[in-house]
DNA sequence: AAACGGAGCAACCGCTGCTGG
DNA sequence: TCCAGCAGCGGTTGCTCCGTT
């Protein structure tokens, strides 16, 4: 390293910024007939200007039919903030124990809300510390429980924007135990935060989740087979559309039973909504 | 109604670590 | 053992949306 290694794909001939539907549909449909063996040549094959660091990260925080979709729960969150007690900001480690989340959202999330009302717990209690306690000596007793207390708790602005998350993470192991955590976040939270806006076309959720698998599967249904082979039904609409059916007939590698020839007026109309959104 | 500011989130960037030649 | 190529990770950026003035 060090010598300047060649860049992962030519930027001037890559597409960049946010994601087109039909880049999407490409995507997916690449990725749910052949897989993602290899990023760095899925975009060519695909037919997409991307660089397959991005196709890998679209597909990973946003296209991926097991990803869960929504607000985080007020579990989730506690199960973040726990994690991140042992794991510090090894998003993919806390990634990993929350299924359907990702490592993104979860930074995001600890950035955007956990933070926040960590913080203003903090105030919160050490305001609350220092009108039980009045004129006690707070740095003597910081000193006795840590040498790091006394950054924590001490005073209006505990949380420096430098290393806050250091902080953070210091200030957890203030507390005794996991279930005063978790009665924090009730405390603090306001349940209209809880509620973040998520107002993504349903259909576009719809479609992505047609292709959930089960194995992936976190809400098996009775009638999961019969969307599947709606879903196929549709692809095989979407694949005329997008003009990737030869390379299907080519190298078709993932059983795809169902065979008919024309797609349900339900997932056209799916798939014109998409198009036309 | 328009302007402004802040919050939220998707996407990018650059580094690290793993793997195979 | 070394090196190059790759995927993956975490930090950061910048765009969009929404609430407030």
């Amino acid at each position: 390293m060090g010598k300047g290694r060649a860049p992962c794909c030519d930027k001037t001939k890559v597409k960049r910024g946010p994601w087109s539907q039909d880049e999407d549909l490409k995507l997916i449909s690449f990725i749910h007939k052949y897989g993602h063996e290899n990023w760095r040549s899925l975009p060519n094959q695909a037919g997409l200007l991307r660089c397959g660091k991005s196709c890998r990260l679209r597909w990973i925080n946003y296209l991926r039919p097991d990803l869960k979709r929504g607000n985080f729960t007020l579990e989730e969150e506690e199960t973040i903030i726990k994690l991140h007690q042992s794991f510090g900001n090894k998003w993919s480690k806390i990634a990993s124990k929350l299924p359907g989340r990702t490592d993104n959202e979860i930074k995001n999330v600890w950035h955007t809300h956990l933070k926040k009302r960590l913080s203003s717990y903090i105030n919160h209690n050490a305001s609350d510390e220092a009108a039980t306690k009045g004129s006690l000596n707070r740095e003597e007793t910081s000193q006795e429980s840590s040498p790091n207390a006394s950054r924590s708790f001490g005073g209006s602005n505990i949380v420096s924007k430098e290393d806050d998350d250091v902080q953070i993470g210091e200030t957890f192991e203030c507390f005794q135990d996991y279930s005063e955590l978790a009665g924090m976040l009730q405390e603090v939270d306001k349940p209209e935060l809880l509620e973040i806006p998520f107002d993504i076309d349903p259909d576009v959720w719809n479609f992505i989740n047609g292709f959930q698998q089960p194995e992936n599967s976190l809400t098996p249904r009775a009638h999961q087979e019969s969307e599947e082979a709606e879903v196929d039904k549709w692809f095989k609409n979407l694949e005329s559309e997008l003009g990737l059916e030869e390379d299907n007939s080519q190298q078709q590698e993932q059983p795809n039973e169902a065979k008919e020839e024309s797609p349900s007026p339900s997932l056209l109309e799916s798939y014109e909504l998409l198009i036309n959104h």
